[in-house]
DNA sequence: GTAGTTCAGGCAAACGTTTGCGCGAATCGT
DNA sequence: ACGATTCGCGCAAACGTTTGCCTGAACTAC
């Protein structure tokens, strides 16, 4: 490893205190022009590069320029937006950001909250793995700046963007009652989620809305995982008397549910009808296209990394609450 | 930002000297057991986490535990599957992954590879832009280990895991064929990328074993983006003499064939047929179910990443270069 | 019993920054 | 023309680690 040039070297070439290089750099202190010009002299011929990492020892507050991001699977489409909306605004700032899939798992979000804190990032971005989780609790208490994503956080009055899941699910199964659809399957997400439950609610509230009374024999709630869809789907299509319609709580489940239909060779909408959470890459050239509920996913981490900056800078700020609405989008699958 | 324990904190509280305790927990030299006991109940009492910029800072070389991934896109679903897989090895060795989106943009690389370096990242993983890219040589040179993925460096003999372009291509050209197709159109990929070149070799190679000639009218070339193959479709199907069946260079671009082919109205495979390269979410359960060459990208990942440490923790060690093949997955499409 | 060796652990330097303090020179106000 | 302010910049401490060197003490070998 070729030792790259620091402060010292150029300040040496240029004759002057580091100090005086650390100052023209970030533009603080007054300092002549013709000292600033042969600094600048020096680094472009050095090609220096200041060392963040030296730079977040120092500063333990403020611009270290580096914020956390902590999603349960990159590989859910819904994510991986949400991912990019953060990477975008964070690059327009100059911020770079470290990604980790936590699967769920306590121990690895815990491991991954801990990476984050002793790599000292400026701020955290989450969904929470549940409604109160002590590490991230933890982590807040501790100062870092943290904003909640999807899920929220019951205690503590953190910055958040969500979903409005329950006007999403409610429109959803609205509509497919509104087709003339009497037994209706779901398919939920965890119930420990706040997305599961709010799902769930706007399901209920639809059915009660119009009348009608949910069945419990056509209730089954999954992990938000591709099989878990599949699975949960076979069983209520296996029931003497199965669901005229379904509503799954999210793509990769919804995935699994068209896996288990086309099994059967079930005809859709006919035989049976379904409308989805989270949209999906191919709905809308699927055969037949898929009506779903789509959301915001880009937004909600565009929003969630400029509430973030905001913060950091200016850390007394009360926090703000956004809830981004989600749209059906209406095709033929239902 | 309450202040975190540091070393000093738990040494007073061992009463030892902090050399000591950051011996204890490196397991670096000897230390007797009671006081082993202290610094551990210390450390337990105090919550005591080491701080890794510190450590980074110190340790120039060696294990600061910090991966670099840069990245065209998570959006797509190829890398997003990479990226789970590089970042799962990482997790078991204790390993984070910093995460960056390049977006094919040269600048947003170079800057991205500046931030690396300037995080002294341990390593750095990437399919480079273009097959020589002066912004990589130079990190190479810098002496940081980088493997190359997907795409290849031209120059230097740098660690790489690749997939095999060449026989996918041929397998699902060749397969085309076999249906008896005789027009065949394909939507490429950039012709200055190794992939895109790579899959077109595979198209020619398949129509010279079947002593076909090419038709260039039936060539396109996209930016691997669902638009250009939305757009270049398009095209094709609007053509006098269009062709019989499609083969298209990735999934996203597949994605847009679809959505022309939908919007014409055509019935696939009767009319037009199709198959294309990566995996579709949905692919197996599309309507008809879509032929396609499966890339292993979790594999390549996961490959990567492995080489990658090995590579750090012996730097000497001859550059390896994996050539992982993919399947052709034979369904209804075509 | 003495010299050599190992054991346990302390001291302090170093990594590359940022920043409070200080100081000579220049500029200013009157 | 002289005290006061500002300007431009250097000095050195600090951030939290790792690690080479050193030093007593204990142990080994003869």
């Amino acid at each position: 490893m070729k030792k790259e040039p620091s402060l010292v070297d150029v300040a040496r070439r240029a004759k002057v205190n580091i100090s005086t290089v650390s100052r023209t750099i970030n533009k603080t202190g007054k300092i002549g022009a013709d000292t600033q010009a042969r600094v600048f002299k020096a680094m472009k011929e050095l090609r220096y590069k200041p060392n963040r990492v030296a730079r977040r020892l120092r500063m333990r507050d403020g611009s270290t320029h580096l914020l956390g991001l902590i999603i349960p699977n990159i590989q859910n489409i819904f994510f991986a937006d949400l991912a990019r909306g953060v990477e975008d605004v964070a690059y327009r700032n100059n911020f770079a950001v470290l990604l980790c899939n936590y699967d769920e798992d306590p121990d690895k979000e815990r491991f991954y909250l801990d990476v984050m804190q002793a790599e000292s990032v400026d701020g955290i971005i989450l969904p929470p793995i549940h409604e109160n989780d002590p590490a991230v609790l933890q982590v807040v208490e501790n100062g870092t700046p943290v904003v909640c994503v999807d899920r929220s956080l019951s205690s503590g009055n953190l910055d958040k963007v969500e979903i409005d899941n329950h006007s999403g699910a409610f429109a959803a199964v609205e509509h497919i009652i509104k087709q003339g659809h009497r037994r209706i399957g779901l398919i939920g997400g965890p119930a420990d989620s706040s997305t599961g439950r709010e799902r769930f609610r706007g399901y209920k509230d639809a059915h009660a809305a119009a009348g009608l009374t949910v069945k419990s024999d056509l209730l089954r709630f999954g992990d938000y995982k591709q099989e878990s869809g599949q699975r949960l789907t076979e069983e209520l299509l296996a029931l003497a008397n199965p669901p005229t319609a379904l509503f799954v709580c999210n793509g990769l489940m919804t995935a699994g549910a068209l896996e288990s239909i086309a099994a059967r060779g079930l005809r859709i909408p006919k035989q049976i009808a379904i409308v989805g959470f989270d949209e999906l890459p191919l709905a809308d050239v699927f055969n037949p296209p898929l009506t779903m509920v789509r959301q915001p996913a880009y937004e909600v981490g565009k929003s969630a990394a400029e509430l973030l900056l905001k913060r950091i800078e200016e850390p007394g700020r009360p926090a703000t609450s956004l809830k981004l609405l989600p749209t059906l989008i209406i095709r033929k699958s239902c």
